[in-house]
DNA sequence: GTCCAGGTCGCGC
DNA sequence: GCGCGACATGGA
């Protein structure tokens, strides 16, 4: 054995790598993926026939592609051997270290949100790190989801670590290396190209303490003031960010917010952000995703027309 | 041409 | 603290 093996040694990469990843109670990979709009932005690709998803990431300083997908009781996870670094980043995406389960228990009080439970929603899909989520949101900020794709796939693309076949989400090294002029003609970033040259530079230079500003230690109120700070974070990125965190106590008002809400419980009147509000205040920390599940729901049952995904959907 | 989209920022009061 | 316009881009 040991002969043969010297006499014809296996290429290197040639047994593939496989890690398993536990998941915690309530988990549904599918229904996690799928959460909100983050798995039609690169480098995440959603092959739905599959259940796959494939993540182009980079471990131990090299970027590789990952296939994930689930089976048994576990993520698994194909093109990375099982690391600290792989779990870490993995735990992020999918939200594992977050308990969903006095959100589950709510649910179970709510008619309208009796189908909770056994669909598995309550987890959100994020990206390997704050950074990649903050630069996300910015994205989505004044625009349209169309741009929003449009913008991340060209600051993957302009800025990202290569592998043969697909490229990684850039370092804030990766993007500082760029001028902000730069930046904005090739990935058509506009106004927030500056922005988002001072958050990578900011970070790359130390200015911008990531670890330090999302210091879960935090309450919740505290974290909400930490990521306003971040450039072109305001209340609803930093709703955003912290619904990352598995935080919903603020929800995220934005137009999508308020044309649901006004559509929904007012017959399309407008009313003021407080009403809106008041109507979720019930779900004390889990506001925002009491608000999103009900979103979430109307769109996959077909009655709430979310164009931007529609469309999105068609170009697969 | 005009308006505006999963907002944010800086300004003036 | 609160209202208001500017901000790049591209679709409606």
């Amino acid at each position: 054995m040991v002969r043969q093996r010297s006499a014809k040694p296996p290429l290197a990469g040639s047994i593939p790598a496989v890690a398993s990843i536990p998941v915690p109670p309530h988990f549904n990979f599918a229904a996690t993926v799928v959460s909100h709009g983050w798995y039609l932005l690169a480098p995440f690709r959603w092959v739905r026939d599959e259940q796959t998803l494939h993540r182009p990431e980079i471990l131990s300083g090299k970027a590789v592609e990952l296939r994930i997908s689930f089976g048994g009781n576990a993520l698994r996870v194909e093109g990375a051997d099982e690391s600290e670094e792989l779990r870490h980043k993995l735990g992020r995406m999918f939200q594992l270290g977050i308990d969903t389960g006095e959100f589950v228990a709510l649910s179970r009080n709510s008619p309208a949100h009796a189908w909770v439970e056994s669909s598995g929603f309550g987890r959100l899909l994020c990206g390997a790190t704050l950074f990649e989520d903050v630069v996300k949101i910015i994205t989505t900020t004044n625009t349209m989801w169309r741009q929003t794709m449009r913008m991340t796939e060209l600051i993957v693309e302009k800025c990202g670590r290569k592998t043969k076949s697909a490229t990684a989400f850039p370092t804030p090294e990766d993007v500082a290396r760029f001028s902000p002029d730069e930046l904005q003609e090739d990935c058509r970033l506009g106004y927030r190209a500056k922005t988002i040259h001072a958050l990578a530079s900011g970070i790359a230079d130390g200015s911008i303490d990531m670890h330090a500003l999302s210091d879960p230690a935090q309450s919740t109120e505290e974290l909400f003031r930490s990521y306003r700070e971040l450039p072109g974070i305001g209340p609803y990125g930093a709703a955003h960010l912290l619904a990352m965190d598995g935080r919903h106590d603020f929800i995220a008002v934005d137009t999508e917010f308020r044309r649901f809400v006004r559509e929904r419980y007012h017959g399309g009147r407008a009313v003021s952000d407080r009403t809106m509000l008041r109507r979720y205040a019930k779900w004390g920390r889990w506001k925002y995703l009491a608000y999103w599940s009900e979103l979430w729901e109307s769109v996959a049952a077909g009655l709430e027309p979310d164009v931007d995904r529609v469309q999105a959907q068609k170009d697969e």
